[in-house]
DNA sequence: GGAACTCGCCAC
DNA sequence: AAACGTGGCGAGTTCC
């Protein structure tokens, strides 16, 4: 696939973009590296430990026997082979390449209680060696300078590396907080995040103009998740807090993938195993997740889905509701835009880049929505970086993901950084690219005075 | 001893 | 008819 930009404008946000984003990396993010060695003294105790237990096991020993050579437990080809071919477990599922998986979600479903110690030594060895380790190796001077490439990625995306700034835990709490405990802003200075709403689903709204997405966008009485957990469960009195598990599965394993190209069988299998925790065929009552005082397996069988079949059906017309009534303009749209792709060879983005070459129909579809989305949050960062400097003030921008940037304030500019950046990312914005037809927001998240990356000062409204 | 691959897992 | 988009990175592994 090949990219390149159509216009002067294109051209001058990749040129200012690479500015931007290099005084961001000069300016860097401070790290306690004091921090960093013990907890990383604690964790490789805490592992070697759990080595010792899991050695310990039978288990650990019928497996080291089968071992030509050495036995290593961090091997994923030693374990599929002991697990499927010595003791001819029926694997779960299995990889690209044909062999039987061992991942976290195989692992689980085989139910043998020694292999949750293996994953808990996993989760803890990557926090060590994939963070930890890499900050206390790229820091200078307590801080670590991530590079962000503006050149690497098919949709016009950015990446990061050395270390990588965009894939910092953050669902996980435990290993959240670990990481994130390391992280910190200048001396007497403050984290703020600044993060686009829904980017994504509003930047796709740009192109495809469905009535009913931009209403879900512009009323904030709606709520699309909330109505698609509503609809894929069938829960007669839904509320946001109650069926805030549910909310979730809805958004994160229905909405989003379908989004993505995906389809009802993924979708049903993650929905129900993944986020309710159900097994594959029928269900008895008292399984899965509880869901306030009911079991899931018993909220889904009153509602007559009592196997994971019969949910797959049902979110099969789901699905065909979702994209033939509640959003048939967008499906239409990404009909036309294929068809337009297949006749000329190239798309068009509204920034004014344009990919031609190779592409899947879901690539055709995804690309102008991802980097167009990415481009609103580049011109911000652009637009940010220039007011901060042409001000002289003491606030830099360190970081960027996707759809948010990351500053290390000075506190007696706050009020004033919190009003320049709603009046760039949600007025200047639109007010510059024509093409945005929907209302752009933010969510600012502010931390403590001195506190590191988890110290989130939390506002009542 | 390094390049290139697979696998697993972190982010959006 | 087919069926999840984009990255980085560490460990293990294979090949040269």
């Amino acid at each position: 696939m090949n990219i390149n930009p159509r216009t002067p404008e294109a051209y001058k946000l990749f040129h200012d973009g690479i500015l931007a984003l290099c005084r961001a990396e000069q300016q860097g993010f401070r790290v306690d590296v004091e921090y960093i060695e013990n907890k990383k003294n604690q964790l490789t105790r805490k592992i070697e430990r759990l080595e010792q237990e899991f050695q310990d096991s039978d288990f650990y020993k019928h497996w080291q026997h089968t071992v030509k050579g050495k036995i290593n437990i961090y091997s994923n080809q030693q374990l599929a082979h002991f697990l499927y071919d010595i003791k001819k477990i029926e694997p779960p599922k299995e990889t690209v390449s044909g062999q039987g998986a061992t991942d976290e979600d195989a692992l689980k479903t085989l139910n043998i209680p020694v292999l949750n110690n293996l994953l808990t030594i996993r989760k803890l060895k990557k926090v060590k060696d994939t963070y930890l380790d890499a900050f206390a190796r790229e820091q200078v001077n307590d801080y670590i300078h991530p590079f962000f490439n503006l050149h690497l990625v098919r949709t016009f995306r950015s990446s990061s590396d050395s270390p990588n700034f965009q894939n910092i835990p953050k669902r996980d709490e435990e290993v959240m907080k670990i990481v994130r405990r390391a992280l910190f802003p200048r001396p007497d200075h403050q984290l703020i995040e600044v993060d686009f709403s829904g980017l994504e689903v509003r930047i796709a709204a740009c192109y495809h103009k469905d009535p009913n997405m931009i209403r879900y966008i512009e009323d904030k009485t709606t709520d699309m998740h909330g109505d698609m957990a509503k609809q894929i469960f069938k829960i007669d009195n839904f509320s946001k807090s109650e069926h805030h598990v549910l909310r979730q599965a809805a958004k994160n394993g229905f909405v989003f993938p379908q989004f993505y190209g995906d389809y009802f069988v993924n979708c049903a299998n993650n929905m129900a195993c993944g986020w309710l925790k159900l097994p594959a065929g029928s269900w008895k009552k008292g399984q899965g997740i509880k869901i306030q005082d009911i079991y899931a397996s018993d909220h889904m069988i009153s509602k007559g889905l009592t196997s994971l079949s019969k949910f797959e059906k049902h979110v099969q017309e789901i699905e065909e509701d979702f994209w033939g009534n509640r959003f048939k303009d967008y499906a239409e749209w990404k009909e036309r835009w294929y068809k337009l792709y297949k006749k000329y060879g190239y798309i068009d983005l509204v920034t004014g880049f344009r990919c031609s070459g190779v592409m899947s129909k879901n690539e055709v579809i995804n690309t102008p929505v991802q980097g167009a989305a990415f481009h609103c949050l580049l011109w911000s960062f652009i637009e940010m970086d220039k007011r901060l400097t042409e001000n002289k003030m003491d606030t830099k921008l360190i970081g960027q993901i996707h759809d948010s940037m990351i500053l290390d304030v000075n506190p007696s500019e706050l009020e004033e950084v919190q009003r320049m950046v709603r009046k760039i990312t949600c007025e200047d914005l639109a007010n510059t690219w024509q093409w945005i037809n929907v209302p752009l927001d933010v969510e600012i998240e502010t931390y403590e005075v001195n506190g590191n990356w988890t110290q989130k000062i939390e506002e009542d409204e």
